[in-house]
RNA sequence: UCCUCAGUAGCUCAGCUGGUUAGAGCAUCUGACUGUUAAUCAGAGGGUCACUGGUUCAAGUCCAGUCUGAGGAGCCA
């Protein structure tokens, strides 16, 4: 077998003891041509490969140059020098594949992180992005085991929808339709009927309205999968293509909804704090020399893996829209005039900036904010007994800002039906959505969380650019 | 989409009120050294100053437009 290798992570571990191993990976650096720091992915640490001076001949030590893939037979041995506990005395080394270094990009130094943007095929290769990815994935794993050990269905819903029942946002068309040419009806508008599924098609917004359909049967399900957003958003938290974690559950309320999205919150974080310690360590690090740049009055009070902890430890603060509006009006910002957005009192949707008030200035933790008035949330949010309000709730955390967004579910079918007039929504696209209602609705509730909004606030990276690994921005789709 | 700032070597940046041949560190190459840890030391090569147009005797520097990027805002997850 040609893969025998061991990974560097588990290499490390071991007790030298002059075990013959096999290792593969790309050159770090090599210095005095006689040390590689080799790197295989499987963990920020480089294993320190020996070369014996004058036991390989000259043509060999020229083509180990950076990000060169190599393939090194040797022996554990404890290491003489100070970095590390132990390295590998090479016995052969084969280079499988070489890196030219006069074009190879990246330099044993500090990179920004718009340049590595651009080169995000290779990006992979720094201790940054290869921390980045490994929290990533961690957090992708927990987030399936979170709900499988509860019994959750994990759900796959279509990525191709004809509704955009939800108003989400702008769409991305799906058409077979020659661009050029378009078949127009009578009235000037495109023929859909002779595109390929007979009918206007878009990218999901959102696998939410199926994952209803998916909780009236199964109880509990979830969806994780991709989601498109036309959006012309240049921030640092929107993609136009990301994932989301839908779960979606019958007899829940508002309740129970929260209680689900602040444990599985806390589950996700702590399963990456304890398999990803040495990188999160390092992300910690990497942040905070990185704030050592800015002035003191913008840095994060907590480290990152402090941050990360506290979250943890305490409970999320749950206040109502209304409570949020009063702490607001009271507050010495709002006094002072120091919001861009003044509070203009009950009603008013929430500016990013109040948001972060609440959560970074007064409460200083994740914040539940519950019962929004129903004008500024969507049709199918439950309405409440005040006549007023929806049971929704968002979940704000410092630095990010709205990390989830749920509510519990209209399942009463005149009340969705009323409403959905009211802010004319056809019923005639949601036929099946109402149809839940029609054959044993239940109470049921759910939440959308976004994937890279979390590992980004895991991972401390200000920009959702960076979480990803080939990003969709406006006039952005390369790679 | 709006506001603000930026674009100079492969990377990170300096370049004053416009004025001779545009600089530094790192990277790369050559040599020295050989238990190094972003090794060190010596030397060399490397530039359409984002693009287009304008002002001027003279533009990296001033003006206009375009493109790209960043920060903030809106929309949202």
């Amino acid at each position: 077998m040609f893969n025998k290798r061991v990974l560097i992570k588990n290499l490390l571990n071991l007790e030298p003891d002059n075990q013959k191993v096999s290792v593969m990976g790309w050159v770090r650096t090599f210095r005095n041509d006689q040390f590689i720091a080799l790197n295989d992915g499987s963990t920020n640490k480089n294993l320190q490969v020996v070369l014996e001076l004058g036991k390989f001949d000259n043509e060999l030590l020229k083509r180990i140059t950076t990000s060169a893939a190599l393939k090194v037979d040797g022996v554990v041995i404890p290491s003489p020098g100070k970095g590390q506990k132990l390295e590998i005395k090479a016995t052969s080394v084969e280079i499988l594949g070489d890196s030219d270094p006069e074009k190879y990009p990246l330099q044993p130094k500090k990179h920004s992180l718009e340049f590595l943007r651009e080169i995000a095929h290779l990006r992979f290769r720094t201790n940054t992005f290869g921390s980045v990815f490994r929290v990533r994935h961690a957090l992708a794993f927990a987030i399936h085991e979170f709900f499988n050990d509860r019994g959750f269905l994990y759900m796959h819903t279509p990525i191709i929808s004809a509704s955009d029942a939800e108003g989400a946002g702008e769409l991305f068309h799906v058409t077979t339709l020659p661009l050029n040419n378009v078949p127009k009806n009578e009235d000037g508008s495109v023929n859909f009927n002779e595109d390929f599924f007979q009918r206007s098609t878009n990218l999901t917004v959102s696998g939410q309205l199926e994952a209803e359909l998916g909780a009236t049967a199964f109880g509990n399900v979830y969806t994780f999968g991709p989601t498109f957003r036309a959006e012309n958003s240049n921030t640092a938290r929107h993609l136009a293509e990301f994932w989301m974690i839908e779960p979606e559950m019958a007899f829940y309320d508002l309740e129970d909804n929260m209680d689900l999205a602040e444990d599985f919150i806390k589950y996700i974080i702590k399963y990456a704090v304890d398999h990803n310690r040495e990188d999160l360590e390092f992300l910690t690090q990497r942040l905070e020399e990185e704030e050592k740049q800015l002035p003191l009055e913008k840095r994060n009070e907590m480290k990152l893996l402090g941050k990360l902890e506290f979250v943890l430890q305490h409970q999320f603060e749950r206040i109502t829209y209304t409570e949020a509006i009063d702490i607001l009006t009271e507050s010495n910002y709002n006094k002072k005039k120091k919001f861009q957005f003044p509070i203009t009192g009950w009603g008013m949707d929430l500016q990013s900036e109040h948001e972060r008030y609440l959560v970074e200035k007064h409460f200083k933790k994740p914040v539940i904010i519950r019962n929004y008035p129903k004008e500024i949330k969507a049709f199918y949010m439950r309405q409440n007994d005040d006549g007023k309000t929806v049971a929704a709730m968002d979940i704000l955390v410092p630095g990010i800002g709205e990390i989830v967004g749920g509510s519990q579910r209209e399942e009463r079918l005149d009340k969705l039906e009323q409403r959905m007039k009211e802010m004319n929504i056809p019923e005639k696209d949601l036929w099946w959505y109402l149809d839940i209602r029609r054959y044993g609705t239940v109470p049921h509730a759910g939440f959308g969380l976004g994937f890279e909004r979390i590992v980004q606030f895991v991972t401390g990276m200000g920009n959702i650019r960076d979480v990803i690994a080939f990003p969709r921005t406006p006039g952005n789709a390369e790679f």
